[in-house]
RNA sequence: GCCGGCGUAGCUCAGCGGUAGAGCAACGGUUUCGUAAACCGUGGGUCGGAGGUUCGAUUCCUCUCGCCGGCUCCA
């Protein structure tokens, strides 16, 4: 047997032996950092006997297969502590998740954050204890014994094709499960739990509700304690946070929950943004449209809204006898404008563009600052084209996302390929198997032939079609969907869109919705926390401060004031009473790129000293030569400052 | 929507069965200052809302609204 240990150094073992084994002959110190092994691509636990010709690599506690097989163990220290507490719980499922894990439980009673105390300070007794993890491999039957009095496991085990499964002990605890785990319970000494919430069982939310702990767990005390504060940190960058104290957004109890109102320095935001979406379109020859906010009831029973959509919009007024809808999003509205000229081949593609104002009614409990609100205005448009040239332009869509992301430094982001289930055709989904099948294979290939990097799943798709969703993270970790980028083949069907061919027939275009700079709302509160409020100077609300030393350089101040408006930067005066200190510190913490500070030897000078958002001193300056370097920055949309 | 937690001044928070307090912010005055908090003073709250228990509720109970952590769902 061949072990590569993690410093790349080799170790031959004859005949076979589980990897404690080989340890314990050759290398104990390894036994305390080792938490597994690979043997072709699967990773394998300390109790395994491993075959005589077996090739394998360690896995160390500090590797990332380490902290999963370590976190994994904890979920069942956890179990094993709620179950000495509360001797009742029914057990449902406990994996590793990114930075920790989890175990849902069955309980009478939700824990409360006392519970969670307690059963923290017993898992620490279970780490004292030091229980050997031992693997036990029974056959079904044998395991539907053991499990007899735990429903949740049974119904697992019901979906495990496996004839044998195995059970992990570790002291009074044994639990079905998978593996690998680590040695003992003592072998990772450093968690907390973080959280407790309701949970589905499997994630239905028709199904029982259970009872979620958080937790996290590290290899070394330092990590814990450096992921910890990294979480603290996380909640500092948090866009409701900063959203009201940069005075960007607010939500108003009596305005409604997802109903954000913008002050001002928002307002300027999203000025800019469109600014960009407007001159980007313009150039990729979009062509902007305009339509209302609400439409009748006839209109999305064609569109399909109604039937596949209706529990995201807010329930219809009535008029007339007639009912209206508020728009959960614009597509119906530019199909009608597709449909309301003749169109040619000529014409395609066509793509119809704007930044359509629409309402959904999100669930209350689903509703999350900016990031999910009710009403929210999208970077939309939809593209008809026809079937030649769909891959071009879809994938001029996707370059265009990449373009805008490189513009924001937005580096970490997931390309999600959403494909439709074929079980709930006629339910989430428009009912045309054939349909579905072409065009998701039809976006594969282009996606293929455009060399972009995506995930692909199942069941995510939108219901009149596949889409590419482009994912990101909040601050908090928490997972959207900022752009996308879907494929519609059903509406133009229901809509009964047709262009002339060459030879003068009627086609059914393919229609691209398209969307990358996501929504005002999301995109803003992606961005207020992708930049922890640090604006570039072209988004910044306000991208200069001028701060005269004391009321004698007043007057120099107002000039320099009007001569930054002038250049069209947004400028503000700070000629309060306060200290210097003061208002350099406001300005600091408002975030404002530029703080120009004129005094004595400015005013004689015509010059500002330049202090820079972040603390680098520029010195004196021309007033001349700042202007025209703030303005170049503003004009070419430069990150730095 | 579901499970749990939380709502006290603009913000961060203290208090608690006898009708409220701090710091910062705001405002007034003094200060005129060279790169992250000058000094003094003043005002500000139907303690989220409604009902109940009580001689008396911000405090205890019920309902309701909103927010937060998740689940589900999504731009």
């Amino acid at each position: 047997m061949i072990v590569k240990l993690p410093d790349g150094r080799i170790v031959e073992h004859h005949g076979p032996a589980t990897l404690k084994d080989v340890l314990v002959t050759t290398n104990k110190e390894l036994l305390k950092t080792t938490v597994g092994a690979k043997l072709d691509g699967e990773v394998v636990d300390f109790h395994r006997v491993l075959p005589a010709d077996a090739n394998v690599e360690l896995i160390s506690l500090d590797s990332p297969e380490g902290a999963a097989i370590y976190r994994h163990s904890y979920s069942h220290i956890m179990a094993q502590a709620v179950r000495r507490l509360f001797p009742g719980v029914r057990l449902a499922i406990g994996p590793a998740i990114e930075d920790g894990f989890y175990y849902d439980f069955d309980v009478e009673k939700p824990f409360t954050p006392e519970d969670l105390e307690k059963i923290e300070a017993e898992m620490k007794k279970i780490v004292k204890e030091n229980y050997k993890f031992e693997r036990l491999e029974v056959s079904k039957d044998e395991a539907r014994h053991f499990v007899k009095d735990e429903p949740y496991k049974l119904e697992l085990l019901d979906e495990i094709p496996d004839e044998r499964v195995s059970f992990y002990r570790d002291g009074d605890f044994i639990d079905l499960c998978r593996g690998p785990h680590i040695l003992s319970t003592g072998q990772v000494k450093h968690f907390k739990l973080l959280s407790v919430a309701g949970a589905y069982w499997r994630g239905d939310e028709t199904q029982k509700m259970l009872q979620r702990i958080y937790g996290t767990a590290f290899a070394t005390k330092e990590a814990l304690e450096q992921h910890l504060q990294m979480l603290e940190e996380a909640k500092k960058r948090d866009h409701r946070k900063l959203g009201k104290e940069l005075e960007i957004f607010f939500f108003d109890e009596e305005v409604g929950p997802g109903l954000p109102l913008w002050f001002p320095k928002g307002a300027v935001i999203i000025e800019e943004l469109e600014k960009l979406a407007k001159e980007t379109e313009e150039k990729a020859d979009y062509l902007r449209v305009r339509t209302p906010h609400i439409c009748k009831e006839s209109m999305y029973l064609r569109s399909g809204h109604l039937p596949y959509y209706q529990e995201s919009m807010y329930p219809p007024m009535e008029m007339e006898g007639v009912k209206y809808y508020l728009k959960p999003m614009n597509c119906p509205h530019h199909h009608k404008i597709f449909a309301a000229l003749p169109r040619s081949y000529r014409d395609l593609p066509l793509r119809l563009a704007e930044y359509g104002t629409c309402y959904r009614y999100e669930k209350s409990g689903e509703l999350f600052g900016l990031m999910r609100v009710r009403s929210m205005q999208m970077n939309d448009a939809h593209l008809y084209c026809s079937l030649e040239q769909f891959e071009s332009e879809f994938l001029a869509v996707c370059q265009m996302y990449l373009d805008y992301f490189k513009l924001f430094g937005i580096e970490k982001y997931l390309m999600r390929f959403s494909t439709h289930d074929p079980k709930d055709l006629g339910k989430k989904y428009v009912n045309e198997p054939e349909l579905w099948k072409q065009t998701e294979e039809m976006v594969r290939r282009a996606l293929k032939s455009g060399e972009i990097n995506y995930v692909e799943v199942a069941g995510e798709a939108a219901f009149y079609g596949p889409k590419i969703d482009v994912q990101v993270w909040s601050a908090i970790g928490r997972e959207f969907t900022l752009a996308t980028n879907q494929v519609d083949f059903a509406q133009p069907r229901r809509f009964e869109l047709v262009y002339k061919n060459a030879q003068g027939q009627d086609e059914i275009p393919i229609c691209i919705h398209r969307a990358p700079l996501s929504t005002h709302e999301r995109f803003i509160g992606f961005l207020i926390e992708h930049y922890a409020g640090a604006f570039p100077v072209w988004l910044a609300p306000v991208q200069a401060v001028v701060l005269p030393i004391t009321d004698r350089q007043h007057d120099y101040a107002e000039k320099v004031l009007q001569r930054l408006k002038d250049a069209g930067i947004r400028a503000e005066l700070d000629s309060s009473s306060h200290t210097l200190n003061y208002r350099i510190r406001h300005a600091q913490m408002q975030k404002v790129p530029y703080m120009l500070v004129v005094g004595e030897r400015e005013a004689q000078n015509e010059q500002v000293a330049v202090r820079l958002r972040n603390e680098r001193d520029l010195g004196a300056q021309p007033l001349t030569k700042i202007i025209d370097m703030i303005a170049k920055k503003i004009a070419s949309r430069d990150p730095s400052l």
